[in-house]
DNA sequence: TGTGGTACTGACTGGTCAGTCACTATATTG
DNA sequence: CAATATAGTGACTGACCAGTCAGTACCACA
């Protein structure tokens, strides 16, 4: 008796090719949202299969581990928007004041209440146990967002909009209250409303009047 | 036989008074390396107890759980330093702008690379799921600190030396980079070095370009 | 130099869960 | 309309670990 396993009652519902192909992304859709709730170590494999409509064992067969399917929910959310930012950076034709106070704060207090906050939240918890990921994060998002927005405080200096500061140096700074925005809005928003988007407003326009060429007084 | 336990070998090298005194602390050193170095659910007590050279067991005769000891390794550590820095911007004699270039800079960056870091870290690792925690460093830090800078920033404003802006309403910018160095520290030092005091030190220039009215302008 | 109290030990239990695999229902193909 | 292929199932295993507790050795005080 000990060791026999019961006869397994095999696929319910078995779908169309079409329907068929799409099961990654809903497992990948169902595992964004545990891991959301729950962190990474919190979530059971079991709920994700039960939130995807779908068995225990079925995960399995697309992704090999836990780990990778945590990948893949990184993977699936966090590449497409930066690259519209970063093209629209390099093609428009606003003056770099009219950038940042329009389409890229725009973005910035986008990103707060978006599934890319809830990524970046699951890295920064998870990130020092998946060296692998921080890595793919660091050189597909990171390091390229950081080259692009140098460019654009570049470009605003030689254009005679800015000032030369150590800000080229620093685009972290640039972005440091998303972050700071993003986590008030997971960790202390019961406790005290954040009003993410003025926040952000303010900042971007504290740091243009940081950067920007004095105007020369009339004269 | 089954169900029987073995004798227990019992205490094997049994502290003075004074030794056993420091024991809980002992432990709790011990538990804030493993925390920081695994975080709270991939951290055994068993190696917590290891390290602090003491039984498995005995950990729990201080700290009902492990929640408890995470919780006493935060407040061991997050509570003093605080109070020393408020105290020090309400007494101070030097003018706001100078107090920020120098006592507070130095504040901040001495923060990055402190255990006050290493604890962010881990609030903001584990945050959503110690509701209690979080609540508790919402009173104790978050809020009394938020107050105290806003108050620094009237008081520039007050003497003449900044313009009234927003940022009285968002003293979370004065920060925000502090955040983000701890993190890019914890997560990305090894792919791109960041010079975190530099990074501070153009934060609060910057910052101060922004706010400070402006001169007059010789005549 | 007992002896009483307790700080301390570590084997053990109970529960949880990632990952496996023997089996099966259905879609597709010829 | 078989025959084949494979997407899908879910009971199970093995490992791990928080928390317990019966028992012990040491300190303090007589």
């Amino acid at each position: 008796m000990a060791g026999q396993r019961s006869i397994a009652s095999g696929a319910r519902l078995r779908r169309s090719r079409k329907e068929r192909d799409s099961r990654p992304q809903e497992i990948v859709d169902a595992a964004f949202q545990e891991f959301a709730a729950k962190g990474f170590a919190g979530t059971r494999l079991e709920d994700v299969a039960a939130r995807a409509r779908v068995s225990k064992g079925l995960p399995y067969l697309y992704f090999k581990t836990k780990e990778e399917l945590f990948k893949a929910v990184v993977k699936s959310i966090v590449t497409p928007a930066f690259d519209a930012m970063r093209t629209e950076i390099e093609t428009t034709t606003l003056s770099t004041e009219a950038f940042l106070k329009g389409p890229f704060l725009a973005f910035i207090q986008n990103i707060v209440g978006s599934r890319r906050a809830t990524i970046a939240r699951l890295l920064i918890a998870e990130g020092p146990k998946h060296p692998e990921l921080t890595a793919f994060y660091y050189e597909h998002i990171l390091s390229r967002g950081m080259a692009t927005l140098r460019a654009l405080i570049d470009r605003g200096v030689e254009r005679g909009e800015f000032r030369a500061t150590p800000l080229r140096d620093f685009p972290q700074l640039l972005i440091a209250p998303v972050l700071t925005a993003i986590l008030w809005r997971a960790l202390f928003e019961r406790h005290h409303h954040l009003d993410t988007d003025r926040l952000l407003e303010t900042h971007i326009s504290l740091l243009l009047d940081a950067i920007r060429v004095p105007a020369t007084g009339g004269t």
